[in-house]
DNA sequence: ATACTAGACTCAGTTTTTCTAGGCCTAGAA
DNA sequence: TTCTAGGCCTAGAAAAACTGAGTCTAGTAT
């Protein structure tokens, strides 16, 4: 018997943070991954919230997990409270600092697209502070922290806040590069460079042309395309670009394509903000991208 | 730079919780209280979150705190967002187990007013579990997970689910302390029992008698009423009775009454439950409390 | 004036919580 | 059959949270 008898604690939010997103996404694997946190941490903090609660959230399947009724019960409960914390954190950190934009792109959209655009921006909003986060995935905007989201998608979305029309392969090259080739065949004599996360890209230009020919190029491969981009101006190869990221290179002269065909892809370079971030400077700097963006 | 470099992190839940709480309260010792750490822990909470967000949320008085605008600009967000959470918390703990109960009371009420109808309650309400928890102050129930608080309040509250009459202390004895007492003088020569949280209970019986005797009496006091009640069942002296605590035992002879005057006061024992608490056990339970209250 | 008090701050050290690593297990796919 | 995906478990490590004790400040009481 202690003194101060430890009266029934509510349950850690931790634990309620990790099973919402385990039942949100369904699955341990997944919630670890947006938690940043191993799938053992999210066993755990389940393990916890059954044994608190005394009853079983997910059923274990030999592989994954499902939601009991007990969990699908209180699911949307747990979403919508997590929403609210979310949004509330979100309008906490915009009111701090109204002149704070923090902005998440795929590395090469950052590096390749953006990038370019920040002196411009500063320019034109003096005053405002960019903060640029690359990730390879685009996060739940309604969770973590961040106002902007630059990312390619393979679908249409009239939600989006600034969608471009569908990206086009391109093989570009240095301007000397270019004078040693005149057609397809030159190709395999040349490194083709290309990005690791679209290994596929040389192909389908390749079947764009001549979907029967049996072309095939080949060449090394770079997990950041910036990378790849930096090669190709070197003179190292021919890159396959994608036209949004190396348009601005294509329009100095930097960069020349030696072939005129273009290949359509299903992605679209496409603008997500935040459900919080309605302040105008988000609108304006909105404005800005979609003006550079027509230019490019 | 670190191969998974680290993206910005949401803000801590609990640096929110405590800030949270000191905003809803108005200072980081009650909001300490409510939490069970001490002021140090919300106040390094509180610290981390405006270096988090990068804005003053407290202005710190020389004594106490004050929100600034930044922290009143989102407080009320916070609190829908944890009322949210709590709310989902306790739903979750209902649907796992609905044949749970748990109650909070004052010490006193739950063992000398609660404690005797648990056995009947069990009978009426097969398969129930009451888990009975004593604390001084009713809690938060928006927050802590109890579905029913029984307390004394001082004033009427149509809100409530269950409120008694007012409170009235009447002096109360053993049949054979009785026996040697006849006149209020009587009182002056036996031990005149008191709880220590009421302090003034003999005082005010003794006033509302005759305001202007200058009686007064002495004895031991107790921190816990029923260990007060005990001694007087003992026969250790004369114990000054609140009538809803000891009316038990007066209908069965166990205590007697030796002065028949009974003095109002302000308290009314009241019951309140959960805004979640509205399963039909809970309005059964309410049903045979109100029963019983009135038999009493 | 002088002490006392309430409330908050800080910092070091400790306790508690949380996370990871790595091995185990199961069933469906190759 | 082997491989793989996804979870489970446990020990130990890492990180977070908390405490305790000493400071500080300005009202309040003496």
């Amino acid at each position: 018997m202690s003194v101060t008898p430890p009266r029934p604690k509510g349950p850690p939010l931790n634990a309620l943070r990790a099973f919402e997103a385990a039942a949100r996404l369904g699955g341990f694997r997944l919630a670890s991954a947006e938690l940043n946190v191993t799938p053992g941490a999210i066993a755990q903090h389940v393990k916890f919230l059954e044994a608190w609660c005394g009853g079983l959230l997910f059923e274990r399947l030999p592989v994954g997990v499902q939601l009991t009724p007990l969990g699908t019960s209180i699911l949307p409960d747990f979403v919508a409270a997590f929403d609210a914390l979310a949004a509330a954190s979100h309008k906490l950190r915009m009111n701090a600092a109204p002149n704070r934009v923090s902005v998440t792109a795929l590395p090469s959209i950052a590096q390749l697209w953006l990038g370019p655009l920040l002196p411009k921006i500063r320019e034109e909003l003096p005053g405002i502070s960019i903060s640029v986060t690359a990730m390879e995935a685009p996060p739940n905007l309604a969770r973590e922290p961040f106002d902007l989201s630059i990312f390619f998608s393979s679908e249409a979305d009239k939600s989006a806040d600034l969608q471009l029309p569908q990206d086009e392969l391109v093989p570009v090259c240095s301007p000397e590069i270019a004078r040693r080739i005149s057609t397809l065949a030159d190709l395999q004599d040349l490194s083709c460079l290309s990005d690791q996360m679209w290994p596929g890209d040389w192909t389908e230009w390749l079947k764009s042309i001549d979907p029967r020919a049996g072309y095939s190029v080949s060449g090394p491969s770079y997990s950041l395309y910036g990378l790849a981009v930096n090669e190709a101006l070197n003179g190292a190869g021919v890159l396959i670009g994608h036209l949004s990221l190396v348009n601005r290179y294509l329009l100095t002269g930097e960069l020349v394509a030696p072939f005129p065909q273009r290949a359509k892809t299903a992605h679209r370079l496409t603008i997500y903000r935040s459900a919080q971030a309605r302040s105008k400077i988000i609108r304006r700097l909105l404005d800005i991208l979609k003006r550079f963006a027509k230019n490019l």
